[in-house]
DNA sequence: GTAAAAAAGGACACAAATATCCTTTTTTAA
DNA sequence: TTAAAAAAGGATATTTGTGTCCTTTTTTAC
């Protein structure tokens, strides 16, 4: 469905959502333990994410790290999966023709079409907050650590 | 969402369970102009397919080809992507993590999992044959190819 | 039985995705 | 003002995905 880097990108950024503030950025270090993922490689991520400014913040430097500003919280899903230029899945067609539309459509696409809307759906009007909160609702996991889980 | 592989496996099928039968095969030629796609990477990909006559059969030499046997046409979409290990889109976690379960799950999973289901759903419950005459309906594409649609 | 047709198979080429490492720049705190 | 901390950036390695080409095997028709 999506690539390492979306996914790294989507979980980083939650992370940091959930534990970080501007006044608590998170480090590379932490980040990646969190959310157990290759630290470089997610270092290079973050950095497509903190382009601008899209949807993470960074101050380099001592106390410095990663956060999101409110008004980057406010963000849907879907600007995490642009910045790592990953949000075609939502316009794709199933059978990778380069059109998915109704006047050509593939023999998939009337099953796929309401599927495909959901997940639009679901990018565009979920907030990157949104996630924050029900991850805080408790029993949300966002890495993959075994066993049992210490509680907050 | 797809790699090219598994689409152009889905095109690849389709286009023979649409075009051919046991007593007119198609060859990779024809097979890989009609979704077009390379035709020698499209041609490995069928070797996939055939093995074990799974999805798709084949005769080699004069008038040989690819075919689907009556029973490889009521075989599930599922099972073209499980000939080329991408059946594990309708189970994957869509964050990534290692397991996508009720009790452990990551914050996009509640809203995610329903959407899975109807993926899985899609690919489980529709057979070739379905999409076969779902095409035979009238336009519906398999290719690119811009301009004019010629008529069957 | 021989030649031609067609898929199967193997080797290789190229590109993109994933991943690591090291240097540079910025910032802070002492 | 200097040392340390941290992200940014650059170079490179590794693996996987995509794609091509050529040889081999199988089958059929003559
Ligand atoms: S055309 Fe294939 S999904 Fe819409
Ligand atoms: S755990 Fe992430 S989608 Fe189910």
């Amino acid at each position: 469905m999506l690539s390492k880097t979306a996914e790294y990108a989507l979980r980083a950024t939650i992370y940091i959502a959930l534990k970080g503030s501007e006044d608590d950025k998170l480090g590379i270090e932490e980040i990646a333990k969190g959310i157990d993922s290759p630290k470089s490689f997610t270092a290079k991520i973050l950095q497509l994410l903190t382009q601008n400014n899209r949807v993470i913040s960074s101050v380099r430097g001592p106390n410095g790290g990663f956060f999101l500003t409110d008004r980057a919280r406010k963000l849907p899903v879907k600007a995490i999966l642009e910045a790592v230029e990953e949000a075609n899945v939502i316009t794709k067609c199933v059978l990778g023709l380069k059109e998915c539309s109704e006047t050509r459509p593939c023999p998939m696409h009337t099953q796929y079409k309401d599927i495909k809307k959901q997940l639009k759906q679901m990018f565009e009007k979920t907030s990157i907050q949104q996630l924050v909160e029900e991850f805080n609702k408790g029993n949300y996991f966002i890495d993959n650590l075994k066993g049992v889980r210490k509680p907050c």
